[in-house]
DNA sequence: AATATATACGAACGATCGTCCAATAATATT
DNA sequence: AATATTATTGGACGATCGTTCGTATATATT
């Protein structure tokens, strides 16, 4: 049930051993990740995990810092593939901000990863260790904020949702309902946090609707 | 600029050695701890940080595990001197949640820590990690979304907010700006995130008041 | 002042970590 | 088939960690 991760092919089309092993340790990483946090995923772990030497590991990375940069890049495009892009079915504006809700809620309830969301705990993780991983996850965040933002616009511009609305205020309280349902599920282990959370979603979306 | 945690008192009135070395330790680990984590929080380099020997620190906490959860239990204080107690001069209900809103971000602004509310890392930190520490936050957490509770309670019963709202609905709500204005300035440095979370407590209480 | 207790210290321990390197095995290329 | 390239291995390195222990020092008690 883990997302697919497929990386570069080879040019007569069958994938190079590298890229497999890469992608087999990305997707492993994922998981430690999400429970360790970024800091806790060690290289000795995870080739543990992978039956493979520490040193192969660290040489398809390079380093740990590589390591965490392309665990980072994963999670953006898992974020991309399982919510993003299952929202896209819906109308530009008001029906896909529900609609991201909705696909957001949904892919927190399957457990892609055992930890939770591995860029809610990064950032706030990695938010005191400046570096190339922090700014990473900062970039991943200012742009997944960016496209609720482009959607509350969409929304208003359809006119669903109020003209005095300020598209970056409501792109706040919805990305604040999700990392918070993320965060009250993986705390607590309570999957009311799913039911909370997407009525807080409809809830804030209403409060702006007109 | 830190809170008070002073600790108990000798009976002659005058401060056991130990306790102010365990005070100062606490003091410092909570600085340390709010910018490396709970984990990243390293007996080692918090002796070289008080200028003693790592053997005093550790024998004044007894383990790693206990130096945690006494920084878990000095962050409860200080949120309910820092935040709770100020509040608690507005009148229960509506009245009071705003206070607690207002209370929390101008903690949150003047950055008491300087890796932000050690509470949220910690919790989005440990909650992959059984054992006491991560039942401490979890208590914690669970004390303080209680208290938000109360005073949703009690501002239905004073007629401010509608019958049909769930406390525990709109306490999440608000937790989850109030946490997500620490993520943003944390993550973005940008003072904004105040701004910001101050119109997303009001907007989130408006929207169910009467 | 003498004694008992509480603190602080420094050295050492085993464990884990990231990183490096020379040697080996597997695959691609010619 | 021979060669070049790529992937993998195990061992070793220095660093950091939590923990333990015997000892010295400071404070409290008598």
């Amino acid at each position: 049930m883990r997302p697919d991760i497929s990386g570069p092919e080879m040019t007569d089309g069958r994938r190079a051993r590298g890229a497999r092993t890469r992608e087999a340790a990305v997707a492993e990483a994922l998981q430690l990740a999400s429970v360790e946090g970024l800091e806790g995923l060690s290289i000795a772990r995870l080739a543990a995990q992978l039956g493979t030497a520490k040193s192969t590991v660290h040489a398809t990375f390079g380093s740990k810092e590589d390591l965490q940069l392309a665990v980072i890049a994963a999670t953006s495009g898992i974020l991309m593939e399982l919510v993003v892009q299952p929202s896209q079915k819906a109308a530009p504006g008001l029906a896909r901000l529900r609609a991201l809700g909705e696909a957001w809620m949904t892919y927190l309830e399957r457990e892609t990863f055992a930890g939770g969301c591995v860029l809610s705990s990064a950032s706030l993780e990695m938010d005191g260790r400046p570096g190339p991983v922090r700014d990473a996850v900062a970039a991943v965040m200012k742009e997944w904020l960016s496209l609720l933002e482009r959607n509350v616009h969409d929304a208003i511009i359809a006119g669903d949702v109020a003209k005095d609305c300020l598209p970056a205020q409501l792109a706040f309280e919805l990305n604040a309902i999700g990392m918070s349902a993320n965060w009250h599920f993986q705390l607590f282990r309570n999957a009311k946090a799913f039911k909370i959370g997407r009525l807080g979603w409809t809830n804030t979306l209403d409060a702006h609707c007109i």
